[in-house]
DNA sequence: CTGAAAGCGCTTACAG
DNA sequence: CTGAAAGCGCTTACAG
């Protein structure tokens, strides 16, 4: 049962390997009928399938593509994932995910493994330490595309959420349901990261726009496992927010516990989004209005670049910013 | 900018491609210092990466796996996934994911690509459309291992719920919380996957070891787009349970979709127990009670397992059942 | 201790 | 219309 090879169907069609490589890939031009007959049977009686592998090392190509995620736990890695897959498969190309943890030792791991594996291109939420690594790529006209995050000095296309917007969208809702102490918390600041950056500062920009002090103490940014004190503190103080924005989904599970757990009532005591739409937002008690990242867009959108780049690679490709539009899906929480 | 190969190295460090290619493979037994030096110095400045897909062909290995899931939709799955790629990572195996969406045509296709693409091997939830298939792969003595479902007939080494256990749980805690009036709700069960076969028959059994009758109207079983008339049709029955299994997560969307919109009180109104530990299921309001799986270490075993296999391809492995035990998470919901 | 040669399973000019 | 030959970038007996 040693697997069978272009070798064998050859003999038993009678014909040299390089005719029955012309019929698999479709070189019909002056094949003659009876010779193509001939290999379809031989194909169809050994039970043939081409060895990809083969094919790669000498087509430098493997249709396969590399996705580095920055963290699988957001719901909307997995969307985007979701959607990367779904459009590469139809464009027969295959998908090897990545999870770096946000980890740049981790990231950099992967990419040497992906490039090592002759990916044809990758598609990455940069975790913003490899700099030079993706610089070098570029250089390289290596075939890639950012997703979620833009990394100062790099040019690469990019998709990603229209951030200002989202933090617009909820500051605005809020205020149009007479709020003025907003408060938000979100992840760790340092890391400089583009969702979070653009996100907290827009918040700041919006009250602005609405003429409303910004509070110091109602912006908390700090890890996830220490948020929930943080997100007690801030609702113990003398004067607490009456909204509370989440700046992503990790961030809202811990406000929502918090919630639980101090039995506080929703929007009664406190008015509630959270930027991405996670599942139970639709049935959760009370169902939660959120800002929407349309992530499925956004994945095929990024799937189509790195697959564009990989078929012409000849040209420069234009390097462009994508920004996709959220949308604020009013339920109840506020 | 080419890509530079073993021969360039061997080149620069005025040795022969062989010794490279040993030194890579870190068989030093008899290479001098020097030469050693020599190398590691040219594969430096050079930045030289071997090119894993020439190894593949020659090693007849790619140190990559395939995983189809049923469905990416199921948290378990996802979890699942996570668990395996992790395990995986650590082996220095690559894994690239199908989700067949319960199509067994889809199915076949991913088979097909993933062999094609020379994977070490496979983790499948079976559809179950697909057994000739898959049973021409063990002839094969292709390494192979499923998830979550058996299939009639085929032996293979497989990881799966202890299903009985899991409807045996929640059950036996309804009955201690004093309901007599259980009803199940379930994805159509004309598939005959396991996990629905199974639990849907302990779920009977449990009443009856309970000495509570089975109730047909209390079992329902059917498309998960009709499961919300299908609740309200339960619910609406004069005599309605009062307490309600969700099969899975899916399932409890549908039906906490429903208790939401009618504004029914849980436990007060019904009780409620998932299969599945749902990511808010601690903060939702009431909390849920669910029957966890333990998808985490069940995805590393079915890795553990599909890597041996791969490692000694000689032996016959023994094809084996691995169980793993539901944890019952008691909160608010029952 | 190291190198020349064959070969993994394909594809692709090129010749006929 | 079809075939012989070279080559993709490695690894691996084997010889020396």
């Amino acid at each position: 049962m040693k697997p069978i090879t272009i070798a064998d169907v050859a003999k038993h069609a009678g014909v040299s390997k390089s005719t029955v490589s012309q019929y698999l890939n479709q070189r019909y031009d002056y094949m003659g009928e009876k010779t193509k007959k001939r290999i379809k049977q031989a194909v169809e009686q050994l039970g043939y399938s081409p060895n990809i592998i083969a094919r790669s090392l000498k087509q430098k190509s493997t249709t396969t593509i590399g996705v580095i995620v920055a963290n699988i736990l957001h719901v909307f890695s997995t969307q985007v994932i979701r959607a990367i897959e779904d459009f590469c498969n139809d464009m027969n190309f295959h998908v090897i995910v990545c999870n770096a943890d946000d980890d740049p030792v981790k990231e950099k791991r992967y990419i040497d493994m992906l490039r090592a594996k002759q990916v044809d291109g990758i598609i990455a939420f940069p975790t913003g330490g490899n700099v030079e690594l993706y610089q070098g790529l570029i250089n390289d006209n290596y075939p890639i595309v950012f997703m979620d995050r833009l990394i100062p000095g790099i040019s690469v296309n990019t998709v990603l959420l229209d951030n200002e917007k989202a933090s617009f969208l909820a500051v605005d809702h809020f205020v149009r349901k007479g709020h003025e102490k907003i408060g938000m918390f979100a992840p760790p600041i340092r890391e400089k990261l583009t969702p979070r950056l653009e996100r907290i500062n827009a918040y700041k920009k919006a009250l602005q726009l609405h003429h409303l002090p910004f509070h110091p103490d109602y912006l908390v940014s700090q890890e996830i496992d220490t948020m929930q004190e943080a997100v007690i503190n801030m609702m113990e103080m003398p004067d607490p927010p009456t909204a509370l924005l989440a700046l992503n989904d990790r961030v809202l599970f811990e406000i929502l516990t918090y919630t639980k757990e101090h039995q506080i009532n929703i929007p009664g005591d406190v008015a509630l989004i959270g930027i991405d739409d996670v599942s139970f937002a639709g049935f959760y008690r009370p169902a939660l209005t959120t800002v929407a990242q349309p992530a499925f867009d956004m994945g095929k959108k990024a799937a189509e670049l790195l697959l564009n780049q990989i078929g012409n690679k000849s040209g420069e490709s234009a390097k462009e910013i994508y920004r996709f539009e959220p949308q604020l899906i009013i339920r109840e929480s506020c």
